[in-house]
Order: C-alpha cells, then sequence, then structure tokens
DNA sequence: CGCCTTTGACCCGCGC
DNA sequence: GCGCGGGTCAAAGGCG
C-alpha cells in the first residue's frame, strides 16, 4: 500500500467534546478521553496515538503499546511529550514484532499499595502515584479500558456531591480510582487514579486488534 | 449462581 | 485523649 492513499482519519467528535485536564505533581496537563483510549496532548494540542505503530504525513513511528495513565503515574513522559509525531496519525502494521512493554509500571503499585488499613505499622504510610483527571462528561464512570468495582460511596465535607470509591478487578491488581462530581460545576467529573496497574488493558488490545487485522488484510492489496 | 452495587459500621490518621 | 473526616469492609440485596 503506498503511503500516499493513507488518509488520516477524522478527529473523533469526542476530541471537541471531553476536554480533560490531568493533575500530576502539580502540573497541569490538558487530555482527550474517549470511550477506551487516552490521548495525551502536545503543547500545540495535537494529540498521540494511544499504542500500537503509527505513520505521521512524512515519517513512520512507533508507540508501543503505552498506557498513558500508568506512564504518567511513572512520572516520565512529560518532558518528552513535544517529540513525539504530531496528529493526525494513521496505525500501520508493524514491520516486525516489537517488544512487548504493555502497561506494566514495574510493580510500584504492589509496594506502594501494599499498606492496608489494618496492621499498617508505625512506619509512615508512603503516598502512592496518583493522578487526577478533571472531564467534562454526563457520565459518571468513564471507560479507560479497565474493569472496576464500586467498594465504597461518602459523602464528603464541603461538597454536596458523593465520592465513589472503585477498585480494579484484575485479581493481582491493587489499582484504585475515586470518582466525585465538581460542588462547583456538576457537569465536570473528576476521576483519581491512585497506584499502578501491573497487567496489560484488556479493552485497548480489544480495540486494537480487529484495526490492525483490516490493516493487515488491506496492506496485501 | 456469580458478580456487582449499596450502605452502615468500622478503622485510622490527623489536628487540636 | 478526643473528635472529625476520609477510606475500607462486608453483609445484604439486585441483576443478568
Amino acid at each position: 500500500m503506498d503511503e500516499d492513499t493513507i488518509q488520516p482519519p477524522p478527529p473523533p467528535p469526542f476530541l471537541t467534546e471531553n476536554i480533560i485536564t490531568s493533575d500530576i505533581n502539580d502540573d497541569i496537563f490538558p487530555y482527550f478521553l474517549n470511550s477506551s483510549l487516552l490521548f495525551p496532548l502536545t503543547s500545540q494540542n495535537q494529540y498521540y496515538p494511544t499504542s500500537g505503530p503509527f505513520v505521521t504525513q512524512n515519517s513512520q513511528f512507533a508507540v508501543e503499546n503505552i498506557d498513558w495513565i500508568n506512564t504518567m503515574l511513572n512520572g516520565k513522559p512529560m518532558e518528552n511529550r513535544d517529540q513525539m509525531p504530531p496528529s493526525p496519525c494513521v496505525p500501520v502494521l508493524a514491520s516486525t514484532n516489537s517488544t512487548s512493554n504493555i502497561s506494566n509500571g514495574g510493580g510500584d503499585c504492589q509496594n506502594n499499595c501494599i499498606n492496608k488499613r489494618r496492621g499498617a505499622g508505625k512506619t509512615k504510610k508512603p503516598i502512592p502515584p496518583r493522578v487526577a483527571f478533571h472531564t467534562r462528561s454526563s457520565e459518571d464512570i468513564l471507560d479507560d479500558g479497565y474493569k472496576w468495582r464500586k467498594y465504597g460511596q461518602k459523602s464528603v465535607k464541603h461538597s454536596k456531591q458523593p465520592r465513589s470509591y472503585y477498585r480494579c478487578t484484575h485479581h493481582t491488581c491493587n489499582v484504585k480510582k475515586q470518582i466525585q462530581r465538581l460542588s462547583k460545576d456538576n457537569s465536570v467529573v473528576v476521576t483519581t487514579y491512585e497506584g499502578i496497574h501491573n497487567h496489560p488493558c484488556e479493552k485497548l488490545m480489544e480495540t486494537l486488534s480487529p484495526l490492525l487485522r483490516q490493516l493487515q488484510f488491506l496492506s496485501r492489496f
């Protein structure tokens, strides 16, 4: 397939609707989130592909299954974000089977989240990595590709809106998230992630697999 | 039947 | 030590 025939996909509607700010280590970065994928933005408000090999109009580029939430929680990608290719990007087939590096935070969650409330001992509880998103959405629960189980809900002081507590249902994963609407602006959902997933994002793989299969098929002609 | 949400009780950290 | 507020547990009930 000639590269000229590859047309960049139109920006999905959520890119103009669900504007998100993320709050990590006192830095605020804008992000877009669709039903399952998270797109970091460049400083020029261009978005990155979430994962897989991609081409820009001028060059090919591979993003290897990056889970942006986990990557942010590891605190690494921000200084490099403007070195990455601008959108629109088109997914292409990987020419070689690259090494798999799927959303593995290096097990930090196990270290940081191990302190349970009972028997935590006298040592000061380490603060687990956290990231918060502000999303304008009518939906409380944004589908981030992971599966969550609600384990609590509390009303919080100085807020009319209750706070909901969720835990990743993966049996080895201790990642939690809190969901709460802003009392000042009910249309804004604040989602706070705590910890790092130690397993791949199932939905991400589900989403990309058919697309890549289709492209593989088309590339034969 | 298994998985999920709901919800009141309980626990813990922190400030006073 | 006490009280408050936030976070978690776990039983009960709902749903597919």
